[in-house]
DNA sequence: TATCCAAGGTAAGTT
DNA sequence: AACTTACCTTGGATA
């Protein structure tokens, strides 16, 4: 076993639960099994672990990753110093981001409640089933069926006395059939992930193919794939692809922008989302309305509870 | 205990 | 191009 620590000195602020617990990411698993947990605070130091694809390290690699003292501690079974930097974009400098960032008190007040809550940057193939599977689903279920596809299809890798499962590559998904994507409760978005994989698999389309392109290109482009609409395409753009100027329009954040800066309020999704970039700013829009988002969310149910 | 409903949308069919 | 509707499943709310 290969482990190390990262300090957070120089990295600026970090918050571990809040990056990975926040449904950006969908290939974090708690070692407690408490993710998504609603007795849960953040500020823990619970252990997450994760398998990095083999397009990445050459094999699937087990990753674990705890928040303590300040810092972060990492065990694996490969060097995984630079893979953790590069998933939890330990290399963005929030306060540089946030300079660039319209001066919005409501933006501002976000970006301090979740202080230290980053985007993450997730395998693109995994990042784009994960949100074919997020239509109309709660942040736990989309992450129980991650979990099970990884276990049905994916290479098994073992590591301190455990299993572990890699998601499955293009290649393994595409072999899966419809009829067993339900039996893992996928539900419609089965013959969806099906169909992606063996666009993926086949060649006919890969998410990276669009890291070049202009935003709003891309987004179109991703939109081939099967189950990917433009706010599917948006997340992967922003999770996966550093588009940080993506702003993923779902029903929840567009009735929430309606609210709060009702002059970025559209009917069509592509007139919405330049409204919003131009009004957060067009660089690190997606950041801001991920701040945004969280701490509206958060606020909604707090009153509810009162 | 039974029923109802919404959950971070998308595709396909109609105007 | 804009507007409707069906779609799997499940946990939590309501009766």
């Amino acid at each position: 076993m290969e482990q190390g620590v990262i300090s957070l000195d120089s990295v600026g602020a970090f918050d571990l639960q809040s990056t990975v617990e926040s449904g950006q990411s969908y290939t974090w698993s708690r070692e407690d099994g408490r993710m998504y947990d609603q007795t849960h605070t953040y500020g823990g130091s619970a252990w997450y672990s994760t398998v990095l694809p083999a397009t990445m390290v050459g094999q699937p690699a087990v990753v674990r990753v705890r928040q303590r003292d300040g810092r972060l501690e990492w065990e694996s079974t490969i060097d995984a110093h630079e893979p953790l930097v590069d998933l939890l974009r330990l290399d963005d400098n929030l306060d540089a981001i946030m300079d660039e960032t319209a001066d919005e008190p409501l933006i501002r007040e976000a970006y301090e409640a979740y202080r230290g809550l980053r985007l993450v940057r997730d395998p693109p193939f995994s990042s784009l089933v994960s949100f074919i599977c997020s239509a109309q689903m709660r942040v736990s279920r989309i992450h129980e069926m991650q979990r099970s596809l990884a276990r049905a299809f994916g290479d098994p890798v073992e590591f301190d006395g455990q299993t572990y499962h890699a998601f499955p590559t293009p290649k393994q998904l595409a072999t899966a059939t419809e009829a067993e994507l339900r039996e893992l409760k996928l539900g419609y978005r089965a013959p969806y992930v099906v169909a992606t994989a063996e666009m993926v698999a086949n060649g006919e389309l890969h998410p990276t193919d669009v890291i070049d392109m202009d935003y709003e290109q891309a987004r179109e482009r991703l939109t081939e794939f099967v189950g990917v609409g433009q706010k599917v395409a948006d997340c992967v753009l922003l999770f996966s692809l550093d588009f940080l100027q993506a702003v993923p329009l779902d029903t929840w954040i567009r009735g929430a922008i309606a609210d709060q800066f009702p002059d970025c309020d559209r009917d069509s999704y592509t007139e919405m989302s330049r409204a919003i970039r131009e009004r957060f700013g067009a660089e690190y829009a997606g950041y801001a309305q991920t701040y945004v988002f969280h701490y509206l969310r958060e606020a909604e149910e707090t009153d509810v509870a009162a």
